[in-house]
DNA sequence: AAGGTTTGTAACAATCCGTTACAAAGGTTG
DNA sequence: CAACCTTTGTAACGGATTGTTACAAACCTT
């Protein structure tokens, strides 16, 4: 059926393509095969010819994909072509580095406030955002919809704004500091941590 | 055989339960359950317990498994106790939040070199390392014997780095650009892409 | 028109994973 | 000390996922 949950295998392999096809259009590549998208992400080829024609034929025999038409299809197979609000906590170095990358921006995530606690960086600006006081958190998550929170802060303070995300009904959090966070079981926290992820890549490497 | 290749999953796996563990260590624990690991990586626990017990029997019924002590074997299974040696490109906002989050030092990675082209940061200081002219790089790579190459730059700039880190020697970089980068099929590229990542989270909750 | 490339698809085997089950070992409580 | 609870280590089974091989059809180039 159309309307089954993906599986987690599917939806994490098609998330990788979607990085691949984002980072080929920046390169100002406008087609793609599958055995191109299969040295960049080490998924088989066949594998991903699999995993889209299950939803449409979207290639062309003899050519392969277009870039754009793949990203979007693949947008809608995942349900996530609308725009996105996020909230990022800390004005550090972490969080101006994320506030000024695009890297989410060209997946449709807007980032729609930015807060600190320092007194010397609320109302100073990163990229067009200008940074808010954490007070105003209630407030902002209910009037711009933001439905996940990044947290960009030192890992003493994730919790007590994890807590706050939660009783302001956010689901989501993307979690860049180095606390153990206990959330509801209806709360999905994604913990990103690069040196664990190098650890996997350099065991390939020395076997 | 415990000579073998672990496969991807088991690999994968293991350093999720790193992650987890050094997190929790962090907070403070000692000892943790397999119930507990599961709850954080959504790996189901006698998945954790089979993976962990093709290796030894690390852990104490009724108990839990000993924090450090797991880590350690972790380490030892994925073969990465030792120390490694990684150059970071770019000293920007990312470049300093990576190199002061003690991030990579948990995990037995010292980041032993930093640079960036732009002169008015080449020899300041972030933490306690001295930014380097990009011009050194060469010699530094031989010299530190740095194994792993993190790419925090424009993405202008990214392939010209990975092709000279490539010319030095060095088989595996961490991209945090948005460029796709080229290179040849004995090296080892990681691209970490924070957005396709929340596209995967946001895909299970909106389901 | 011929030849090369790439998709879409099928079929099969192998592997991986979730689930259930349970004995053994450790801790806790009365 | 005995009963009870927790948690590991392990086995067994069935289902799901993935790698592999194969090949026709469609597309492009020459």
């Amino acid at each position: 059926m159309v309307n089954d949950r993906l599986t987690l295998g599917v939806a994490s392999r098609l998330s990788r393509y979607l990085q691949v096809l984002t980072q080929a259009k920046r390169m100002g590549k406008t087609s793609i095969s599958s055995q191109a998208i299969s040295e960049y992400t080490n998924v088989n080829p066949t594998q991903i010819r699999r995993d889209l024609s299950g939803f449409g034929k979207f290639g062309k025999r003899g050519v392969g994909y277009d870039i754009d038409m793949l990203i979007g299809q693949i947008r809608k197979i995942l349900r996530t072509s609308g725009q996105h609000h996020i909230a990022l906590f800390g004005a550090g170095n972490l969080g101006q580095a994320i506030a000024s990358s695009g890297v989410f921006g060209d997946h449709g995530f807007r980032i729609a406030a930015m807060f600190d606690v320092d007194p010397e960086k609320v109302g100073t600006s990163v990229g067009d955002l200008t940074v808010r006081h954490y007070t105003e958190l209630q407030r902002v998550v209910a009037e711009d919809g933001i439905q996940v929170g990044v947290l960009a802060v030192p890992s003493a303070t994730a919790q007590q704004i994890a807590d706050d995300l939660v009783s302001s009904g956010v689901k989501i959090i993307f979690n860049y500091s180095d606390a153990l966070l206990t959330v509801p079981s209806d709360v999905t926290v994604h913990a990103s941590n690069p040196a664990v992820e190098l650890l996997y890549a350099l065991y390939f490497y020395l076997s």
